[in-house]
DNA sequence: AACAAGTATTTCAACTTTCAACTAAATCTT
DNA sequence: AAGATTTAGTTGAAAGTTGAAATACTTGTT
């Protein structure tokens, strides 16, 4: 549903500068995160799938949950696990439970690639952001970025 | 270069719940803003391209300044290019100056693409993001994430 | 029990992005 | 001024992403 907005109400230059710092910083950040991660042969999507499979109890979980949990698409996750499986990081079963399903499980091979990973990646996401904001302003980021979270939840709600 | 961390510091509560829900908010808005934008055949990216060429003295822009402003890559500009000119929202000219160069220049269609999705896009963006913020928090935010930014160059550097 | 409707996942086709190689022009070196 | 290097930009192939259609099973209804 397209929207009309007869007379815009555009950026004042406070609002402007807000999102822009935020748009921009964003985007550098996520790609030096990527590029910190490349020597694990990891994407930051590939990193959370992982670490979401590696937390699932037994470290096995069905692939719609793991597609919601890692936010990524039903589709992707599917190209995603294939690669990962050729590389013996993990593996498909068939649920005998409901047989529509299959559980995305973690093998050894995969937690040892997660767990050489993770030092790495969590220095990178303390020195490029976690350890540039004071105490407060974590706070801060936690409360602003869970509201926005919620709202756009709401709004999505809303649009049906 | 990868890098070795013997002992890593994990992060506490506080730092996580910050991490999860800038990088959780982040991507879901970044989505959202994509799909307000779909009525109007643009991706962000391709906003961001058109709103800086159109932003530009003539609208018109070499390809290597328009791609390092919009932050994509050369090539990627160059393919978008192609087919943004296939729509006839821009065309390219060859530059007299500097006969290796391009001039990337908005069409009048283009211009009128742009202006069409802009209020749109804008109502977006206030609504999912600037709207959601106080005066004090859209300041915070300017002032955290440009901070960030200043750090991601800093940090850019001195891993040379 | 039969059939419709729903769910879980994969596959397919179209499209986008990245990577590495390439062309052509400009600039630097000696 | 020849040769080497850098810069501007493009290209095609490979890899990645997406949404829709296909498949296979489950659940609910009558």
């Amino acid at each position: 549903m397209a929207k009309k907005a007869l007379s815009p109400r555009w950026l004042n230059p406070r609002e402007m500068k807000a999102w822009r710092a935020y748009i921009i910083a964003s985007r550098r950040l996520l790609e030096a995160l990527d590029t910190d991660l490349v020597g694990f042969d990891l994407s930051m999507a590939d990193y959370e799938v992982l670490a979401q499979l590696s937390d699932a109890p037994g470290r096995r979980m069905r692939m719609s949950e793991l597609a919601e949990l890692a936010m990524v698409s039903k589709s992707r996750l599917s190209h995603r696990m294939k690669v990962m499986e050729k590389a013996g990081w993990v593996k498909r079963e068939t649920c005998k439970e409901d047989k529509r399903g299959y559980w995305a499980i973690m093998t050894e091979k995969g937690w040892k690639a997660i767990v050489a990973a993770a030092p790495s990646h969590v220095a990178s996401v303390r020195k490029r952001f976690v350890d540039q904001l004071s105490t407060k302003e974590q706070e801060n980021i936690a409360a602003i970025f869970g509201h926005i979270q919620e709202e756009l939840r709401e709004q999505y709600k809303a649009e049906d």
